[in-house]
DNA sequence: AAAAGCAGCCAAAGCGCTTTGGAAGACTTT
DNA sequence: AAAGTCTTCCAAAGCGCTTTGGCTGCTTTT
């Protein structure tokens, strides 16, 4: 069934018909309720290629997936897509993703806008002066970045969490119940959210007169076996931290098993906190130990993200509006006074 | 750049330069090359929505995504996208996530077919009899299915993994190494995947007449969380298993933390194996006890599959050529002798 | 030398929708 | 009663591509 043939049995032009189902103006109410109502009966959808190329609008939201051999896509992702899903369902929104090469992904974004295929794009874990914003702000494409990227002589749209006040406020904490040496377990530092983690909790620690030295500072790649690596080497140097900050649950599954391959007890000899980007398989209130937790849904935030796509898509949202979502502090047994 | 203008600054018909891009026989090499030479220098690339309407080709996969806020995606996704991604990249595919919800994926199924949105789709995690797949069938869209259905009446192309084998071959080992209770702890065992990999630890213990009673099976959802309830209430009954075979690694995370609470210990109580899908973020060697697994890269299936996808819609595959991929039982520490 | 075949090109007709630029009729205004 | 103003509809022109059905001029066959 296509506008043509609809038309046709209603005995009306396309015209008509197409400005009857799209809510223009120029049509009077009884034949918009005869069109809709044939319409329905019939099943008519309007073909999305078709439509496309007319107006150039795609009914898609896009995202540049970067691929390669050794890059591991985030397995927050796949939460973040829950979210995503959950809002674009209802709003009859397809998501498509665009495989590019780690080392390439201009290619790609040129090819999206320059296509059309997607009405706006989301861009994910930007680094500091990130390209990819910029290129895309210049494309003239809507979009909304997860995170925020600093060094950029724009604004733009974003939504974030507060990781450093989440960050600052984990280590005051632990600074709070008198532990003089917290070290960071950080992600890779080329990411936004990594600089404001670490600048969060130099801030806390900076309040008490406590410096944050590099031998107390690992960023690297969110999994448990960098978490083993770097918690290993902190606890086994002379001067070992008595409190450790995580970026991440995964991370700390390595802290945890590092503790115990040395003998060591969470959270007498080490209080921890990690940041828990919320997963139904992993639950920071299972650890043997319950490990207290910077929390912030990432789920809810791919809903919001599409929420704000689709209000950019319809023009209902302009700007640069920066959004950034505080963060909760769950404190559970894994934190405890500094050992004397 | 579009055809229009190409033709004209090459004095050559929109029909020939087509023609010419698109491989067809009746152009000479040398208007064919002059063509080539000036679409790769204008960097002119065919607009995908033109082509569509036109063809009613997508060049785009698509994959139903059950989302609902009480629906978790498998964190395994990710992995199997960025195999998809790999392969996809290399062959200008892009890929729709269309979301629907969980209780009713027909009809997006329906739309994406009767809208030809994609060209081909790949379906997931496939149960018994699994209403999708019998749809998609008689729809007539190309699909691979990932995984395996039983109980349909017609012959599908899939990709799966031989889970009942690979069951059947840990447990092989631990029955060879005196165990004669051991558990099952499955996934969701609506699956097919879990079905066979019941059967496979059936098979093997029926082989030395031992059975696999209600009380040695679980079958949940793959979270830490159920891991860690199935193995403790497993391990605190009266006749408690001596080896446990488990269909993931997060799960068996939650069973090293169980035998750890119940002050047991790997292998010296209990010999665990559990199945490994090859994440970058999570192990097995890494393990407190290095933990045996058998093993099967979920990365790799994700780029066959986009490879099949791409040959059946080129017309290069066709037919219900099932394939199922071997299974590596690799053996770590976690396995030792029954206990006395 | 006429007929047939073929290589190489083109004009034009779709694909199914949106949107522009009227036009007809009814209703007001002067 | 003539002129203007809405209201409601329509024909036709795109959007950028593919594909059908020729047409031309040249080579080969009979």
């Amino acid at each position: 069934m296509n506008l043509k043939q609809l038309s046709l049995m209603l005995d009306l032009s396309q015209t008509t018909v197409s400005r009857a189902l799209n809510g223009y103006p120029e049509v009077s109410e009884e034949t918009r309720r005869r069109v809709a109502d044939a319409a329905k009966r019939h099943g008519y959808r309007p073909n999305p290629s078709a439509r496309r190329l007319a107006t150039g609008k795609a009914g898609m939201i896009g995202y540049v997936m970067p691929t390669g051999a050794s890059v591991d896509i985030d397995p927050h992702f796949v939460e973040f897509l829950s979210g995503l899903g959950d809002y674009a369902r209802a709003h009859d929104l397809d998501l498509v993703l665009s495989p590019a090469d780690a080392r390439d992904e201009e290619t790609t974004y040129r090819r999206i806008v320059a296509n059309k295929q997607v009405d706006a794009v989301y861009v994910s874990a930007p680094c500091h002066g990130d390209k990819r914003v910029a290129l895309i702000h210049q494309l003239g494409m809507p979009f909304i970045v997860h995170g925020r990227s600093e060094g950029l002589d724009f604004d733009y749209p974003y939504l974030d969490i507060d990781n450093e006040a989440a960050f600052h406020e984990a280590t005051r904490l632990l600074v709070q119940l008198g532990h003089k040496r917290v070290a960071l377990i950080n992600g890779d530092d080329t990411q936004t959210f990594a600089i404001f983690r670490e600048r969060g909790v130099r801030r806390a620690l900076a309040a008490s007169g406590i410096a944050l030295p590099p031998v107390l500072l690992r960023s690297v790649a969110m999994t448990e076996e960098n978490g083993y690596r770097a918690a290993r080497s902190l606890l086994e140097q002379s001067e070992a931290p008595t409190g450790i900050v995580c970026s991440s649950l995964i991370m700390a599954l390595g802290v945890v098993r590092a503790v115990r391959d040395l003998k060591l007890t969470i959270p007498g000899d080490l209080s921890l906190i990690a940041h828990d980007d919320v997963f139904p398989w992993l639950k920071p209130e299972n650890f043997s130990v319950p490990l207290s937790t910077t929390r912030s849904s990432i789920r809810a935030a791919g809903q919001r993200i599409a929420e704000r796509l689709a209000a950019r898509i319809s023009g209902l949202e302009t700007g640069a509006r920066g959004e950034i979502w505080p963060v909760d502090l769950v404190v559970r047994g894994s934190i405890a006074g500094a050992p004397v």
